[in-house]
DNA sequence: ATCCCGACTG
DNA sequence: CAGTCGGGAT
């Protein structure tokens, strides 16, 4: 076999990643479908988060058969707690594309993943190497901060060029002999040593980055962009009536779609059915792009009143709210206030 | 308080 | 191409 000579940077890493590695599920598999399931839940998620949510849902949908098929309440209920809940919309509709496009056999090159929903380049890479060994270089932003620092890259990774300039330059480096160990071995070096406040005086790469010889490792990457914060205001009234809650799934887009909650006012709170009983307020929630303040009570509306109900929600058990997907702020206002009867039936068993 | 992380949308 | 979409670690 040929071998093509390896690039020091390829050499290094892999090596490090020889000694350092992660056990991981996903990585004991060559199954495209766990690696691609394990893929999604990791885009902007850290591996610590992610790990019990691919359990569960590996066990829960074994196949992507089993998960075109889910109902995607029950999909989003176990996406619960991890955030961009597209990611979990797409990924059921990749399922369904898998099985009408694909004959239910997962694509098997880099050209034909990425037509699927919620699958962009960095995630195509991925599954492309891992499950087919095709050398195409993964680009996160791992990637980012290794390849700025070890050749010190002053291209603005906010910028549109920077994909295009990190990209060529891992497609170069990569090994054709096993693209998908580089792949892995640069992300976890990303994860584990060239961390975003790194400690180099044990990284293997210390002699040969640029970055660390002109004390510019702290710099890189070069990042422009911050994301403006805008503060909303959220008044939830938890509504109880014949032991049911007036409860509503988040259909228009924004935050949260897909999600369920309960009577929301959105600005003042001046709607006073009935007499009504102040709930302890989770603390401020924190997005990436917003900061939500909300405050909550307690109304009970006596059975026999005629209550006139809200466009768009509906009465359910405590139960069945139970099985639907909440924001992790409800989560928190729920488990805040077990003292309050009604919101301990719908305690969630794990977040 | 600040930073981290991909893809889609309009 | 700028804005949107969550949650957690440090």
């Amino acid at each position: 076999m040929q071998k093509s000579p390896l690039h020091p940077f390829s050499a290094t890493i892999m090596a490090w990643y020889a000694e350092h590695q992660r056990e991981l599920p996903w990585r004991q598999t060559k199954d495209p479908y766990a690696i691609w399931l394990s893929e999604i839940i990791l885009q902007q998620t850290r591996v610590a988060q992610g790990l019990p949510y691919f359990e569960r849902l590996i066990s829960s949908f074994p196949t992507v058969s089993d998960l075109a098929e889910a109902p995607e309440a029950s999909l989003l209920r176990l996406w619960q707690g991890l955030g961009y809940y597209s990611r979990a919309r797409n990924l059921q509709k990749a399922a369904q594309m898998v099985m009408r496009d694909f004959a239910g056999v997962f694509p098997q090159s880099y050209d034909e993943i990425i037509r699927l929903p919620g699958v962009g380049p960095y995630t195509a890479a991925a599954i492309a190497s891992f499950a087919f060994d095709e050398a195409k270089a993964v680009v996160d932003g791992n990637v980012y901060r290794v390849l700025s620092r070890v050749f010190a890259i002053e291209t603005d990774i906010a910028s549109s060029a920077a994909r295009g300039v990190f990209t060529s330059l891992a497609q170069s480096l990569i090994p054709m002999q096993d693209p998908a160990t580089f792949n892995q071995a640069i992300m976890e070096f990303g994860a584990l040593q060239c961390t975003p406040a790194p400690d180099c005086s044990d990284c293997p790469l210390r002699v040969s980055c640029a970055a660390l010889s002109v004390g510019r490792v702290a710099e890189l990457p070069l990042k422009s962009k911050k994301t403006k914060v805008k503060e909303i205001e959220m008044n939830y009234l938890v509504i109880e009536q014949n032991g049911q809650l007036l409860v509503r799934e988040r259909t228009e887009k924004g935050i949260w779609k897909g999600l369920w909650e309960f009577y929301l006012i959105e600005d003042s709170c001046d709607w006073l059915p009935f007499q009504r009983q102040a709930l302890k307020s989770p603390p401020v929630h924190l997005l990436s792009h917003r900061k939500i303040h909300c405050d909550a009570w307690y109304v009970q509306v006596p059975d026999n009143f005629e209550l006139e109900i809200p466009e768009g929600y509906g009465w359910m058990s405590p139960s069945d709210f139970e099985s639907k997907g909440k924001p992790v702020l409800l989560l928190n206002l729920i488990t805040d206030n077990l003292d309050c009867p009604i919101l301990q039936d719908i305690s969630p068993t794990y977040l």
